[in-house]
DNA sequence: TCCCGGGCTGACAACGTTGTCTAGGCTCTA
DNA sequence: TAGAGCCTAGACAACGTTGTCAGCCCGGGA
């Protein structure tokens, strides 16, 4: 009796499957996985009293246990550094409807910028047994995931390249984008131009930095040490770095931010200030037109990383599977907005 | 051979299993099984054996079957509205630490607001076999979701109330916030106050409706139909709205926005006008500290409703099963930036 | 009347894992 | 030295589904 009592207990809903339908419908097991699966072959008076069966006691098709059977899983996973960064909820949303289209769910995760985190989370989606990988990286070594994509799983990397393996890319492009913002404040008569942006161990910092310094070199300006912040993305960090570089002996008249974030921060240091510094920052953000004045911006396409990466995952995974790894970069955009056209003070 | 090209080609990538590993290590397959879920019981040396098959072969463990034969899956489900939206990426973030906190993965889809969608998806995950699932309705008829609790789903309803079915629902106290908005409104001398909000079949919006009602009602003041405009999200339509509440015979002083799309929008027809118009919105969003003025909201805490949830639904899923559904209204905080302190014009 | 073909249907194995149960070898004690 | 008891290890069934294959029944042609 103990037992019996353990036996239906066992969990919580004892949730019925095809048999208890083929029972309760006076089938066979098989034809009810027709009628499920709307497959042709079955009388339409046994196909009514299945389907009765299935309303009468709630059954629902027990996708675990199909996808063991059939080896796809009809999911595709997205590793992201924090969905509730604005600039990534439009990239998921974006691979969403890609998978949507494909008939594919979407398992998504943020590593929040850890990489042991990333990997954690990757390798767990891969026991899941998703059919292919989207991944905005947070580490810079990638080969725990070899033995994956060895067996099948289709991987893109997005934003940031992978580390140490080869693979799929979907990035912006980082350093035309910052080479362009910053030439655009030398074009409006800026020579001391300052740069505020993430460690350049991550990519896109090192990427934009990079265009920082081509603009500069290209218009014959030398930076100066003073001039450049790195690795400074968190509020408190920036606004000294931004008054640092405002009030040495030799003050920037523009900054370039490296990021949203450094981007919003230094419109409040910026708003505080009598004499008017020009500003330009690398993605766009809600609302920058509606400042005074409104913020300049390269902007990416969040929305197109997205679709461009989880595209190419479905390529691979509807064939493509020998293709070589290719690296794909999307054009960045300017919007002028005024505040990357204020003139130099002094 | 063509036989035998089948059986290996079948799918890309053969993965090896349990039963690989244990040829290879030259143990019996429960004994890998072991080492895999660091159960006690196994030589060191033997472990050692099976630690080195698994690496050489590249193994990880396929969750799917570990679920099959488990009962849980370890993952929820979120149906929300869409991930690009501002407010829900915190909401979704915090569902995501909770559940990982509970050694859960999270599932997420959008709905895109079409209640047909939302139930697919949500019947999607339950097939998924998700232990629990967190739902932002967009539908208002979740009797589809019966066999499915009955069956020991989980399921928790956020930001909307469950339509036709008893649930655990986490609110913002949307008729409370909305009150006090108009409220603080009318405490800085406006009597000609408007509304402008999304269709009152949503739940939030007849909320927040009514909260307009009540306050202006609690202050002796009348309402004219001239002064509310409902089902009115989209800019095009809030702008006209804005437009001719402020310039009609008995032009409102003062606007209440029904949530941020609409708050934002209204922020961009003020901005053109002469004469100043207070304004208070329902939610808060980036940057409205640094508008000029900084707008008052009305602001609901999203990650606080995400947490909210997913701790209820974890609770469950820890034995609570049979608590009756219980309705958790969060409060709403006022803060005051300048918009919604502005004095009547004229 | 018999045989054949086609349309329905169900029995059975398999997917990869974990729980149960039993076997074998070892140590420890009387 | 025998027996008890413990520790390690593996055989086997089961989870819920789908693919394969074989059997049944019925109608039509020889």
């Amino acid at each position: 009796m103990a037992e019996t009592a353990r036996g239906t207990e066992s969990r919580y809903g004892n949730r019925p499957t095809m048999k208890d339908v083929a029972a309760r419908a006076g089938v066979g097991l098989k034809t009810v996985s027709r009628v499920v699966n709307g497959e042709s072959g079955v009388t339409p008076d046994t196909e009514r009293r299945v389907q009765e069966a299935i309303e009468a006691l709630g059954f629902r098709r027990n996708d675990s246990a199909r996808v063991l059977r059939k080896g796809r899983t009809a999911s595709i996973g997205l590793v992201l550094e924090d969905l509730a960064d604005p600039f990534y909820g439009p990239l998921s949303r974006a691979v969403e409807e890609v998978a949507r289209a494909h008939g594919a769910l979407l398992i998504n995760g943020s590593s929040a910028e850890d990489p042991d985190r990333e990997q954690e989370l990757a390798l767990a989606l891969c026991a899941r047994r998703v059919d292919g990988l989207v991944v905005i990286p947070a580490g810079d070594d990638h080969r725990y995931l070899e033995p994956e994509i060895k067996a099948g799983v289709a991987t893109v990397f997005v934003d940031r390249p992978a580390g140490r393996i080869e693979a799929d890319t979907v990035l912006s492009d980082n350093f035309g984008g910052a080479r362009d913002g910053v030439a655009h404040l030398i074009a409006h008569g800026h020579r001391r131009i300052g740069f505020i942006g993430d460690q350049p161990r991550i990519h896109t910092a090192a990427e934009r930095l990079r265009g920082y310094r081509a603009a500069m070199e290209d218009a014959g300006l030398a930076v100066d040490d003073a001039w450049v912040s790195l690795g400074t993305t968190d509020a408190g960090r920036v606004r000294t770095a931004a008054e640092a570089m405002l009030t040495g002996p030799d003050p920037v008249t523009a900054i370039f931010a490296g990021n949203n974030r450094v981007t919003v921060t230094v419109v409040r240091v910026l708003a505080g200030l009598s004499r008017p510094v020009a500003l330009v920052g690398f993605d766009d953000f809600e609302l920058a037109d509606l400042l005074q004045p409104g913020v300049s911006v390269v902007a990416q396409d969040a929305a197109a990383l997205g679709r461009t990466a989880a595209e190419r995952l479905f390529r691979r995974l509807d064939g493509a599977q020998d293709v070589a790894p290719e690296r794909i970069e999307l054009a960045t955009r300017l919007i002028a907005r005024g505040s990357g056209e204020v003139p130099p003070a002094g």
